[in-house]
DNA sequence: TGACACTGAGAACTGACGTTCTCTACCTTA
DNA sequence: TAAGGTAGAGAACGTCAGTTCTCAGTGTCA
């Protein structure tokens, strides 16, 4: 039945309780309820907190593009790929407990004071540039192109976000539609 | 010389200090010390930190939108305006102490537990979206263009804070001005 | 069996920080 | 001048949260 390890529940929780509340607001004894992981072994695993917000950040990143990638694959047109793409967003949006982008999230909260945290961010950003730049190449498309998409997808997260409605992926979808002529 | 009322000073610093650390990392003694606004007279003006954050949000949301207003307000013709709109964002993005939308930050770092904070954040990009909408109108578009130009925009906002590079106001008018065709 | 390493539960430590309190000094006004 | 209100400086308070420590229990292997 619980065949997870004391590292998966941990990150599992830290996921969860960090993307729901944010950082600063959980604490390590949440972390520990939640996973039923001791704080002894919680800190033998990673050395300090922000170690756990990196490898929550790290697990989270390699789920979240490859998602995005194998549902995007399930589309033969290279064009019809590209819009696959917001898509997925909205089925993203549309999740009762979507709360915006963790890395985003993340970012305002830590990306002044911890300089592994905004790496992490710029990593998990530059990977999914080059998830749309190979998609726009595919297409017949230049890196101009990925880089507008890019810029409307962070755009659609953001208001999705704010706004609580999941329409922003429906209209990030259009423009990219009119974008890819 | 230094006319300012002790509100404004405790606002100045309070704005400086949380857009560049973020909230969590800046104490009241902080805002105390830049300020120079005892803590005696802070707990008069702001009965607690949050209310702190929520009216240096508000006021700075003034300040934004006007600064926007001016800048467009210079364009003649309605549709170069809405393009202007990301030559001002790009203005903003090359300032070295650019880190982004303050309300998107305080929206990652506080929009779950406090929601005084999310109603503020709300409220600005609901400004921003009106803002958009009436230039939109003006111009002869409708209020859908004026929602993909926001998401534009605010994707443009995130991706020059995390890359640093104020190119994506480059790359986010010049998908504006395809949407305008 | 017995020494030993490891674990979990939780107490304890430590520093930070939001908030309040104390005390003294100054200004205003009758 | 006297009185009272207000301000500033900073100490103090209480809580919280990151991190470490204690101690008893358990499984392992010579």
């Amino acid at each position: 039945m619980d065949v997870q390890t004391a590292e998966d529940r941990a990150l599992d929780a830290a996921e969860d309780l960090f993307y729901r509340r944010g950082v600063h607001a959980v604490g390590m004894d949440d972390i520990r309820d939640t996973s039923r992981v001791s704080l002894k072994r919680l800190y033998q695993l990673f050395p300090n907190k922000e170690r756990l917000v990196t490898a929550f950040l790290q697990r989270r990143d390699v789920r979240w593009r490859g998602g995005l990638t194998d549902h995007v694959a399930r589309v033969e047109d290279p064009r019809e790929r590209l819009l696959a793409v917001f898509d997925w967003l909205r089925t993203w949006f549309v999740d009762p407990d979507y709360r915006g982008c963790a890395w985003i999230n993340c970012f305002g909260e830590l990306g002044a004071t911890s300089p592994a945290v905004a790496e992490e961010v710029r990593t998990h950003k530059e990977g999914f540039r080059r998830l749309l730049r190979d998609l726009s190449a595919a297409a017949g498309y230049d890196d101009d192109l990925a880089e507008q998409l890019l810029i409307l997808a962070e755009g659609a997260i953001v208001t999705a976000a704010i706004t609580g409605d999941p329409a922003a992926a429906h209209q990030a979808r259009a423009a990219a539609g009119k974008l890819l002529g």
